[in-house]
DNA sequence: TGATATACATACCATACGGTTGGTATGTTG
DNA sequence: CAACATACCAACCGTATGGTATGTATATCA
């Protein structure tokens, strides 16, 4: 092998700096407003490095969102919300979750394949296909608990277990935007305050409330 | 004659139609990858007319946004949703009108406020606040049916009318996100089918069906 | 009828953009 | 050690971009 080497521990190689600067500008700029320069600038590394990675600006961003796809696996499966033995508490252990995780700077908490999908899925279908990839694999890893919860506690649903998996994202894409309009994140966990809410009177229980983690940032 | 002049009535004057081409063209390509040559061409006008009219592409952006919200506005305004005299019904005739807008092409359904919101929020501050109040502005407009409602039916809620007009918004933009992602409006309805049995639960009332228009487009 | 303002159109400009080229330093393999 | 591959860099290129300068036809009004 070739690189690291294990010598100049800068901060990772050329490809994973520009993969973490991808990360969060394009949640800052957008991915259209993101010139190559930018995210080289970004990274400390040059151009040639750029085009020695990615063959096209495009295929920086499939990578992008597969890199966003992997790291943000990794995370909610080391997450502590899988703990209950009740699968509804790790359905609502896993929002309480999400709303944790709202807080800080915008680019800190949105999701870059949310923003990615808005602007490109017209114009750039390897890249849209990447980010659905991403955020309807994500929703997959929820369907089980629901689905378990759901049988456990006999509940007679008019309703699909992935509809509402799907729909638990979608509240938290939207929550995102508003935020992103006023630059609070309050408004993202308002929204999925109404969720939880909704979830446990899908589930015929008391309303629990947002759980510990009431105030942080 | 070179202008309208009340004659050769081409479709409104130069400014209307750049704005209507960018309400169609931004949804489509996002704001950062129009160029202001796109939105000439598509409106059939010269650039000397752009500029004239906007002095910036970023005016053109606030511009855009105020005449999406005037537009909207007005649909909303004329929409017969608010004929009920129960205010849950409006309340629940609004949600059902907004799924039925929901088809067709992405362009022609999604959110030109929300989808700029997403783009500029970090780097365009007016473009921001004037989607902003797009948003919260149309929002506002449903607190009068939610409070009215939620009073009439002495609901001892733990939730604001504000939150919950939010809310809605969220979901919808949420629901606009996979829809995108997929190209398929369905997942844009399935959730806007939560939010329905959502506010159902929320006023102690049963879930209705989607209502009449269930299957267009 | 002349002065002025409006509503465009044409031609042009400086810059920033995505991408290419040619090169070097370093490591790997047989 | 020769041959090759990888990782990266600096300089450059053609084009597209937002924006400007200037011209012109029509409408308004004193």
């Amino acid at each position: 092998m070739t690189r690291p080497t294990k010598k100049s521990p800068e901060r990772g190689d050329a490809r994973t700096r520009l993969l973490d600067a991808a990360r969060d500008v394009i949640r800052q700029k957008g991915f259209a407003a993101t010139s190559v320069d930018d995210l080289c600038q970004s990274a400390g590394v040059t151009k040639g490095a750029f085009f020695h990675h990615f063959k096209t600006k495009d295929a920086l961003g499939v990578a992008a969102a597969n890199y966003w796809a992997e790291t943000t696996s990794a995370l909610f499966a080391k997450a502590p919300y899988h703990a209950p033995d009740d699968p509804l508490d790790r359905v609502l252990a896993y929002l309480d979750f999400r709303r944790a995780l709202i807080g800080g700077e915008t680019y800190e908490y949105t999701c870059l394949v949310g923003t990615m999908t808005q602007e490109v899925h017209d114009s750039a279908p390897t890249i849209r296909d990447a980010c659905a990839k991403s955020i309807f694999g994500h929703a997959a890893t929820l369907e089980a608990d629901i689905k378990a919860a759901r049988e456990q506690r006999g509940i007679d649903a008019d309703w699909t277990v992935e509809s509402l998996a799907r729909h638990t994202q979608a509240v938290l894409q939207g929550g995102f935007i508003l935020a992103k309009a006023t630059g609070n994140p309050d408004l993202a966990r308002e929204s999925v305050d109404h969720l939880i809410r909704y979830v446990c009177q899908l589930f015929g229980i008391e309303t629990k409330p947002p759980s510990t983690t009431e105030r942080e940032n």
